[in-house]
Parts: structure tokens; sequence; C-alpha cells
DNA sequence: CAGTGGTCTAGACCACTCG
DNA sequence: GAGTGGTCTAGACCACTGT
């Protein structure tokens, strides 16, 4: 299954690097073998192993550390809620069975907020109903555990509406943006869910300090009035390796029909 | 601009790529330069160019469609709803709702269904409660749209629960494995929804025809009955370059507090 | 200062698709 | 058959870390 005669010698030797990995002989957190090595091992030039460790690389098993090595990354992912503010307790015990475990264990959590003003991004320009010449106001943020960073989360708004309001000081909000846009006369009772699955781009691999190989997930709220207006949009930027996604169903019924899910 | 401060070479030729791309000079679908041409333009050698293309092949913007050559990566995402099977719609009982939603858009549906029987992976054996040498029937699915595959959906069962069941045919069942399973004495009352985020595994990339740059988002549901046994596990991988995950909230209340979301 | 990976050069041959 | 990217060799020099 692993060397199966053909292809290009350096898929031969990720083969082989990755079949380890996986069998456990190279555990998480060892260091590979030097490239060096590799190429005395394996009969070729250093270019060669070069693009086998590059393959693994690309596909999150493996990290560098310069210039200490190549090392098998070490994933421990947190759970996140998408839902979470509007429940307190899972309706079912069995919700927590492989959640509880992995919660918080005495972490420090910190975080960096900044306010722009600038134009919106297309795909938030199109949900709040702006052209992409208007000007948003955003709040960004960056969430650390005990010093690294763990996720982005950035609110879109629309400059007219928040002008000159607690939203535009870079400050946590005690009570909340969502409260000040109430009291803005725009409070949000309803909003959309989306997840996004695609690989950084290099600003956001910079501010959650990405290494090669992790994707994201970008998670966008948008929230509107009762009367169906658009008054702001979050975007969470996720890293694959640090997050578990977690939510729960809307009603406990019995599935209908199918293997839908 | 293009000696913009330090950094490799490489890494300059990207970034000059990367921003014709995505101020549009370079439009989605449109053929990057040569190889050739741009070891002219910048005055390096082919190896440094192609150390610059791969950057970008690995941020997912860009695809190797050889031996045409590169061109830029054209996304089409369509709505996953990993809610979807209790939303009541009437449905035709050869299609599940998967296919259903696809055919009224004037897609062409099509699946390959298989049943083995194997060891469990570690994440389903640790939601079902078994061990690692214990046997679980797998239904491996692969759908596609339009020919190309669209995404999987591996459904796990304990041998001990299923066997001889119609779950051990490979073929579609028409009212559905929650039916066989609730005949089975074993029905599934609730579920526990997860996605995680990662590069895909050689066999997935391989089922998926993913190309380089291109990460997942592995749904995993595992099912329970009334009374908290675990009777399956779901796991749908989709490629993130074709999906775009979407869900509702639970209620339609004010968000409490905070800017959680 | 030795060891490691990061960058870059200068070539070569191959496989595949298109006109 | 021409043009393209895919693979591979044989070197070289650099930057950084730990001893």
């Amino acid at each position: 299954m692993t060397s199966r005669g053909a292809g290009p010698l350096y898929q031969r030797i990720a083969d082989n690097l990755r079949a380890r990995i996986q069998s456990g002989e190279l555990a998480a957190g060892a260091k590979l073998p030097t490239e060096e090595s590799l190429t005395k091992t394996h009969g070729v030039t250093r270019a060669t192993v070069r693009q086998a460790v590059q393959v693994l690389v690309n596909e999150g098993l493996v990290v560098s550390e310069r210039p200490r090595g190549h090392f098998v990354r070490r994933i421990e992912r947190l759970i996140y809620r998408p839902q979470k503010e509007w429940r307190e307790r899972p309706t079912h015990p069995e919700l927590d069975q492989f959640m509880d475990e992995q919660v918080e264990l005495g972490r420090k959590p910190s975080q960096t907020i900044a306010v722009e003003l600038a134009a919106p991004p297309p795909d938030v320009a199109a949900r709040l109903g702006l052209a992409e010449g208007d000007t948003v106001v955003i709040r960004k943020r960056v969430r650390y555990l005990d010093g690294t960073p763990f996720n982005t989360n950035d609110s879109y708004f629309p400059l007219e509406l928040v002008q000159g309001s607690e939203i535009m000081h870079p400050a946590d909000i005690g009570r909340g943006a969502n409260q000040v846009l109430a009291e803005l006369g725009a409070e949000q009772t309803h909003a959309v869910d989306e997840i996004e699955v695609r690989m950084p781009t290099p600003d956001e691999a910079s501010r959650l300090e990405i290494g090669l190989g992790v994707p994201v997930a970008m998670h966008r709220v948008t929230g509107y009035t009762d009367n169906g207006r658009p008054v702001r949009v979050v975007r969470n930027v996720l890293p694959g390796d640090r997050h578990l996604i977690a939510f729960e169903r809307t009603r406990p019924a019995k599935p209908q029909k199918g293997d839908e899910q």
C-alpha cells in the first residue's frame, strides 16, 4: 500500500515518512531524520529529499523549526461553539461526552483590540448592502490563549450607523457591541451563519502565526434587525489545527429519512 | 514596487503574482505567464520561479493544468447544510436530500456506494465506544455533481448491531439507514455534530480529486439512541473550494452578552 | 563553531497536450 | 513537433541555534 512500484522518487520518500508517522514510529513532536541523512538512506540529492519533506509540510503533518530540524506536528484542538451565546447548557448530556475533558484547564486568555476605518472587503460589502467604495468601521480582535494566537474576530459596521458611538473606541465593551447597536436603534435580532474553508491569506497567516499546511475556517455571521436591515458582519478566522467546531441541532426529533447526515 | 523591502526572491515574485490576481488583472481562469517567461522578466532561474508559483498553488490561488500551464483557480461553492435532514420537505425515495436539492438546480447528481468491514479509525472507535481491534461496517459513498466528486459520506456502524441487515448491502436504502436502525431496535433520536478543518489525506485527495492547496472540512455526526447508546458515526468530507457551510440558530432571541459571535 | 534547514544557480531529461 | 510543466542532479552560500 505504501511504496507501490512506480511514482516519483520524492513521493515514495514522502510515503515512507508518512507511514512512519501514522504508525506512531514517529510520534507527535518527534524529530524527523535530517535532510542530509535522508539523502544517504535513499540515495538521492538534497533537492529531492526537500521536495519529499515539503509534501508532508503542505499536508500539515510536519513543521520546520529552523534550524533545529523538521518535527511531527502536535495538534491540539479546543472546542469552538458558533452558537455559544444562545446556549447555556447542551440539551443532552451526551453532547459533552467528547468535549468536557478538553475544555479549559486553567488557560490564560488575553486579547488585543484595534479599530479601523476602511473600505469593506467584497463579501462584507455584499452582506451589508454597501458599495465597495463605502466606509465601514472595523473592530479587529486577536484572541490569545497562553500567549499564542487562537483566533481573530473582526466586526464590520456601516460607518453612518455607529459614527461617534462607543463602538469606535478600541477598548472592550463590557455590555457588548450588540447592546450599543440596540441603543442606536438598530437592535440585532437574528443572524445568518456561514463557514468557509480555505488556506489563509498571507495577512491571516501572520496575524495568527500559522505555519505552512494549516488551513483556516472563516465563520461569518451577518446580523439583522427585526425589519431585515443588515447592521453587522463578524468574521471569525479559526486556524484548523487549533479548533474543533461543534454545534447542536435544532429539533430533538426523529430524523425523517435518508442518510443525509 | 518590486524590490520593496527584503525577503527571498521567490517570495517577491509570488507577491507580485498574487497582487495581480487580487487586483483582477489575472482573473479567475486566466493563464499565468509561463515559467520560462517569468525567468526572463525576473532574471532568475527556473527553479526559483517554480518555488514562487508553488507558493500560490499551496495557497489555493493557482492550479496546474499540465502541460497547458498554470491558471487562476475558479472557486464555486454550493451551500452545505449540516442540519438539513431535520427540515420537512417532501422528497422522492430514490434520492436523498443532498441530491434532491441539486436536482432542482438542474444539476446531474450521481453516487457510488461500497460496503466494507474493517477496524474503525481512532476517532470513530472513540465515539462508538469500541476498541480499535473491533470491527465496524462502513458504508462508503462518493457523491458527484455533473461528473465531478462533490463530497464523501461514510457511515460507520458496530458490526454486531447491523449484522445481516440491509445496511450491509451496497445499494441505496430507500427508507434510509436510520429507519433500518429503528427496525433493529436502535433508533437514533439525537446526534452530535463536529467539524474539523485540515488538509486532506492522500486517500481523501484521490477519492475527491482534490488538487494541491485545497483543504477539507470533515463534518462528523455521532448518532445516539434515546438512552444514550452511540449507534452510528457519519463522516462527511467536504472539499473547501466546493462548499459553503450554512446553518441556522436555535432561538431567534436576543444575543445575551458580549461579542461572541 | 558545527549542524541544520533556506535559498539559488545551471543545467538535463521526461510526459503530456495541442495545433 | 513545439511548448509546457514535472522531476532530478550537483553543486554553492547563507542564517540561525545550540553547545
